[in-house]
DNA sequence: GTTTGCACTAAACATTTGTATAGTATTTAA
DNA sequence: TTAAATACTATACAAATGTTTAGTGCAAAC
């Protein structure tokens, strides 16, 4: 019925439980705790189990010592995919095709901060002057620009203007799209076609010193 | 007042070795395993030593529990040098005891955003209201605070204020410090020696939708 | 029809492990 | 100077935990 290594229905929910634990960062659990979590009533019933598991390859048995099952598949690091984004400097035109030439570092960002760009071409940019300051975005404040979406009006974008990548919101108007600035002190810009918008702002993360 | 909770070089030596483990990924240690590592002849060295990195608020003993040595603020530093922060609920008064408890995730953080705040005991938590639009904290961000330093004038910090975790700005008075809020709408608050700071705001991190 | 694997209970034993008591020595703070 | 904290050893008890033996019932395989 069951082939080899396939697992019962039971082993599996065994072995979730046992991956869930591992995956908050806890303790292995002892086989009594197995079977309090699911409603055995002898240890035996969840050592069964893992010696089975066991067998089929999945998880290691300590002899002897206490919490002493260990995972040996899905062993996921503690980290919970964190994203490494490059960090990059003033960037020509375009996504840059080779990262390494422009790249100042990596900054590690979290998924729960991209939201849906995970996958997305993504990088890095630190903010010069407080034109952003009415978006909330400061001067030192870092910005995670996803290369991979259209920007929409509304959005904080990072444009090439004369050569240098800047933050502007993008605005709608009847004959198009233009540029605003965010702070009184900083004008308007209104480029036509050779707008070049090469990443929309999904991310702020700032130091407190 | 504010709390200095100085390890000494041996409890560096202790915690060390249990964030060592946990990043690892593997169980706690027994105390026999601790007395092991470090030549100690009997498990009481050990066990005195959790005791009082317990007393000092950086670890959680679970009683009579094998392996129940829980790290709190467990700052996990993950390959790339990245830090994985807890994100707590509201903290209902001083330092949570058990992270577990109020813990509704970790948010990954990379170090350059930290500071020198990388080895503290690190919380993160959501950013409820607008009273600190002034310095550019807003409804939905991250902060992330750290535990173990002293607030100096301006800090932004996490203040315990009828039982719900605010932000204020500390500031200074002949008399004693008091708390500011950072928005026109929200009423400064002068609390004398019931005021309960349990971080310093070192991070803002934001989401854009 | 017997055997094998699965999924357990029940009771008990043996080891591991947490914890306590008693004590030594050194350093630090009042 | 005394008291408290640090940093341990040595021994031992009790609780937690791994493990074993003996057994039940069911379904699938042979």
């Amino acid at each position: 019925m069951f082939s080899a290594n396939s697992l019962t229905p039971r082993q599996t929910e065994i072995i979730d439980f046992l991956q869930e634990l591992r995956r908050k960062g806890k303790n292995s659990p002892t086989y009594r705790e197995i079977a309090d979590h699911f409603g055995f009533k002898s240890p035996k019933a969840a050592a069964d189990h893992v010696r089975a598991l066991e067998k089929k390859g999945y998880v290691r048995r300590r002899k002897g010592r206490s919490r002493g099952i260990e995972l040996l598949f899905s062993e996921r690091p503690s980290t919970n995919g964190a994203i490494s984004v490059p960090v990059l400097g003033n960037i020509p035109a375009g996504y840059p095709e080779t990262q390494t030439e422009y790249q100042h570092g990596t900054l590690t960002v979290d998924p729960a901060i991209l939201g849906g760009s995970t996958g997305h071409r993504l990088f890095a940019l630190r903010v010069n002057g407080e034109s952003m300051t009415g978006r909330g975005i400061h001067e030192g404040d870092w910005v995670v620009a996803d290369a991979d979406v259209s920007p929409k009006e509304g959005d904080v974008v990072v444009a090439l203007i004369d050569g240098e990548n800047t933050l502007k919101t993008l605005a709608g108007q009847k004959n198009g799209y233009f540029l605003k600035a965010e702070s009184p002190n900083y004008s308007d810009l209104i480029p036509t076609d050779e707008m070049d918008i090469q990443g929309v702002v999904r991310a702020v993360l700032r130091r407190i010193y």
